[in-house]
DNA sequence: CCTACCGATCGGTAGG
DNA sequence: CCTACCGATCGGTAGG
């Protein structure tokens, strides 16, 4: 019976979470208040606080939501594929298509990102921790695509990925800002490019589209 | 008289706004309230609202002088160059430095797209409005590098601009989340690669630094 | 450009 | 999880 109370508990905290998790798409994680999730889920402001115990610790289970949102649905698939240029690729792509696929508001960690840059303390703390693990899985992967000899073999990692990430994030830019479905073609095209430069042996074919 | 007087409250105004640019540079746009802008120029809020007639009024007074910081400190000397290649790599070197200058928090601009892309409005179509300038205007330079020969004839300028942009944007975001200053020299490589692989002959030296 | 105010909403707490 | 609050701050207005 404890643990039917905490199953119901949980299972109401994760519906919060996820409502906020809709919200913070449209409003940004900053953007969040307990009065319009109250409204949202048909619950007091108090019972709220009961959950979270603060804004703060409400904006975090959020964040955690979103981050876990990505790794669903683009590093689990990837990391599937084989080592070497079919994971690369494969995360590259399922990535493309993640942020594609971004309906009724972005990305709410890429927007984390920018409305807490300049603002200390643990919401920023955790996505510092969060994009460096990012990066660096990434670099991860790049250096397993060199290590099979797909890659040339003085390919920098860390310069690859952040190449590779430059182009994701100009598409989410061009995407929530112009509403301009090209930017998928093109960042295909930038993707491919990056691919092309540090490729062993250059091919014809596009391995991401 | 009248002169005076004008000239006084013009003057007035510009240092709102350029403490407005100020705390934006911190809090965003959408941070900004006109209490705390009350405080730091020392008036009362009353006096902001017969300047501005609304807090959105005051926003967009801020965005387009953050605007035309950026049209002052990067686009003015690039333009001062002759068209091509000389003009083109003026355009990112000067960006680049521009955002690697930044210092007391990141770009008002950058930021405010990351807040506003979900939210429509005035000051949302004032951003639409100069990201599309601002893109048109580095591909009519990208253009102008392609009928000077340095650029290969097959070169897409939209392309080419989405790819360069996207790296100015990586930058922003590796430069304000994790400090890194290794962003800086990562951003001249990643540039540099893309100007490579359009340039209609490849050189040794790299031309953006 | 000011004082003096408005209703609404903010994050959070007391006590249950 | 609730009702009933708290002080602070929000954008904005009246009237000068």
């Amino acid at each position: 019976m404890s643990s039917a109370a905490t199953n119901k508990g949980a299972r109401t905290r994760e519906l919060i979470v996820e409502a906020g998790h809709e919200l913070a798409r449209r409003v940004g994680l900053d953007g969040l208040t307990f009065g319009t999730i109250a409204a949202e889920v048909k619950m007091s402001k108090s019972g709220l606080f009961a959950h979270f115990g603060s804004r703060e610790g409400f904006q975090l289970a959020v964040l955690e939501h979103a981050i876990n949102a990505v790794g669903d649905a683009v590093f689990a698939p990837a990391f599937a594929q084989p080592r070497g240029l079919p994971r690369l690729s494969a995360l590259i792509s399922g990535w493309l298509a993640f942020v594609s696929g971004l309906d009724r508001g972005g990305c709410v960690v890429l927007a984390a990102v920018a409305e807490f840059d300049d603002k200390p303390g643990p919401i920023r703390d955790a996505l510092v921790g969060y994009q460096h693990r990012l990066r660096r899985q990434m670099e991860r992967t790049i250096q397993m695509t060199i290590d099979a000899g797909d890659f040339r073999a003085d390919a920098d990692p860390a310069q690859v990925a952040f190449e590779f990430y430059a182009v994701l994030l100009a598409l989410h830019h061009d995407l929530r800002l112009f509403n301009d479905q090209q930017a998928v073609a093109r960042t295909a095209q930038a993707a491919n490019h990056v691919l092309q430069r540090y490729l062993a042996e250059p091919r014809q074919s596009a391995a991401i589209g």
